[in-house]
DNA sequence: GTAGGGTTAG
């Protein structure tokens, strides 16, 4: 079904690349040539024969140049006026060098240029981006006494540096005193940007509030308004509501959908895994004439990845490739961890080894995700090579890396060489946190080495790791399994001590240790508690639990756990059926609870 | 002849 759907979806982008001739996906050498609606329309407007010569502050496209140009700018007599300092503040902010700008404009003001709102918007901006708001605040400040006005610019820019730096209670306030006081009206980027704010912190319902409040004091919402809340519907998986504010916008408002509306209701739709909509609306844009860009084809390849279908991935990059989107290091990323956690090696590693020629350095992700593969593919020699390479390409390892690498070597029984890598952490600046410990516990528990896993659980003793229940739960595992039952029934009750709550798995785990044993009366006893603790049982225990029944030979439970198992939709694992089919052959069970047996048996 | 708002992978 899910392949069904998904394929649906790629083969719909497949219709996308053989559609060459003049699809808005790839457009020819020459787009106006061909041109589609949208392009013609583009070639009769003047946006082509707007030919007028850039300025030369436009043309600046490096720092130095602009510092060049400004000294020359300051030695002129009389000055050049504010214009021209403006638009060269403007085009080095617009490089995003936001510091420069600013002290650009410090320089400006020392020199007696007589700045205006339209600087002094620039120079409260560059404070904004750098998450400098109060300094943007501070320049506010001096607006009075440079005899300038603060207009409606000015505060919009103050208000999305609140909003920037998560300050909403703040912006909230603003905003209010704003119209309240009559300091200036607010205008569309002022309602959009108070919206982007409250959707930031969760408030759709306000925003929403906030965007029927704007239209009915006459400022139309715009494209702005309408995707920021959509987007953050989406994010928040409400899916249904974003829809509808999409439809409002579309067909009552007459407001065309563009490629971020789009690129945000199917990043929804593919965190709902709603893939017959994904491909309906990649259809719908193809109708539009709107181009997924970048962000679409990137959304599209982590889902396709997260869902195991790598080769749609790929086929999406390639597409990516053809359309000029070049896709980046992280996009080969998420492909190549696709690969390596299918045990794909082999497709990984090619994909690794083509990244120079596409003029990409691996970090320490696409790193990670390999030696990752490689452990749990037991490669450990070509994960060590790896490891090793790490350093060479001048990359720092970090937790997730010699996590990795030491849960790789404990499970191929290299004990020694795990505790190397884990010595050597320290060194390297970097401290084990919990899922360290986790993956070391575990691997000193399969190896036998239960002793050394509980003396190092009481030696390093810290908070973190007592109130970890994965911790925990792989102790009262390693100690039960190792036949010390005495050490695991001591965790578990110290669990109550510690104020940690048992999951489904802690149950099952010493369920299991006390079946091990034959204990079956402690066994049933807390798989009865568990439920009444309001942790229910799952598939894994029903299947523990008869597995218990049936290698003790006590069957009076057997059938009314069946029963229950059926009731709640749970299925036997194939060991549990195996040992059902042994006993009934021997006679020991009745050959009537076969019926029973074969509907409970997994279906795939 | 100058200024403000939306999507962005691990």
């Amino acid at each position: 079904m899910m392949m069904m759907t998904t394929t649906r979806t790629i083969s719909h982008l497949h219709a996308f690349i053989k559609f060459k001739g003049d699809s808005f996906l790839l457009p020819s050498r020459n787009p106006l040539s061909s041109s589609p609606l949208g392009l013609a329309s583009l070639h009769s407007n003047s946006f082509l024969n707007n030919d007028r010569p850039l300025s030369k502050f436009q043309k600046v496209t490096n720092l130095d140049h602009a510092f060049n140009l400004f000294d020359e700018m300051t030695q002129r007599r009389p000055l050049p006026s504010v214009v021209h300092f403006t638009q060269l503040l403007n085009a080095v902010a617009k490089m995003n060098h936001f510091s420069s700008s600013l002290h650009l404009f410090k320089q400006m003001c020392l020199i007696g240029v007589p700045v205006n709102e339209y600087s002094i918007s620039i120079a409260i901006k560059c404070c904004c981006q750098m998450s400098r708001t109060n300094d943007g605040f501070a320049l506010l400040a001096s607006c009075f006494r440079r005899a300038v006005v603060p207009n409606v610019f000015i505060f919009n820019t103050l208000l999305d540096g609140l909003v920037i730096e998560n300050r909403i209670a703040e912006a909230e306030r603003l905003f209010k005193k704003l119209i309240k006081q009559k300091i200036c009206e607010p205008d569309v980027v002022t309602y959009s940007t108070m919206i982007k704010g409250l959707c930031k912190v969760g408030n759709n319902d306000i925003a929403i509030g906030l965007l029927r409040l704007m239209d009915e004091r006459g400022c139309k919402p715009d494209i702005y308004a309408y995707n920021t809340i959509i987007d953050s519907l989406c994010k928040d998986k409400m899916i249904e509501d974003a829809f509808k504010l999409f439809n409002e916008m579309v067909f009552h408002k007459g407001i065309p959908p563009n490629v971020i509306t789009y690129t945000s209701l199917i990043h929804g739709l593919c965190n709902l895994c709603r893939w017959d909509e994904v491909s309906k609306l990649l259809k719908e844009m193809e109708d539009l004439r709107i181009s997924p860009n970048f962000q679409t084809f990137s959304i599209l390849v982590d889902a396709f990845c997260k869902e195991g279908k790598v080769d749609e991935a790929e086929t999406i990059i390639d597409i990516m490739v053809e359309r000029g989107e070049a896709p980046t290091i992280v996009t080969y990323n998420t492909l190549i961890d696709g690969y390596c956690l299918r045990g794909e090696m082999t497709k990984a590693r090619t994909l690794f080894d083509s990244l120079t020629s596409k003029g990409l350095v691996p970090d320490l992700f696409t790193y990670n995700s390999l030696l990752n593969g490689y452990c749990k593919s037991l490669k450990i020699e070509d994960a060590m090579h790896l490891f090793h390479e790490v350093t060479r390409k001048g990359l720092k390892p970090d937790l997730v890396t010699y996590s990795t690498m030491i849960q790789g070597l404990f499970r191929v029984g290299r004990c020694g060489d795990a505790h190397k890598l884990f010595d050597e952490m320290p060194a390297q600046g970097l401290i084990p946190n919990e899922c360290t410990y986790r993956i070391i516990l575990d691997g000193l528990c399969n190896n036998h080495k239960v002793d050394e896993a509980l003396s190092l659980f009481h030696l390093v003793g810290d908070s973190k790791l007592n109130s970890d229940i994965v911790v925990h739960t792989i102790l009262i595992e390693g100690a039960s399994k190792c036949g010390k039952l005495d050490i695991a029934r001591a965790l578990f009750h110290d669990l109550v001590l510690k104020g940690l709550q048992p999951d489904v798995r802690t149950y099952t785990v010493m369920i299991s240790g006390f079946c091990g044993e034959g204990l079956l009366e402690e066994a049933k006893h807390l798989f009865i508690k568990m439920d009444e603790s309001g942790c229910p049982p799952n598939n894994v225990t029903y299947n523990v639990l008869l597995q218990g029944y049936l290698k003790n030979h006590n069957y009076n439970d057997v059938e009314m756990l069946l029963h229950e198992m059926d009731g709640r939709g749970y299925s036997l694992d194939a060991s549990t059926v195996s040992m059902f089919i042994d006993q009934i052959a021997a006679g020991s069970l009745d050959r009537s609870m076969l019926k029973l047996i074969g509907s409970l048996v997994q279906k795939n």
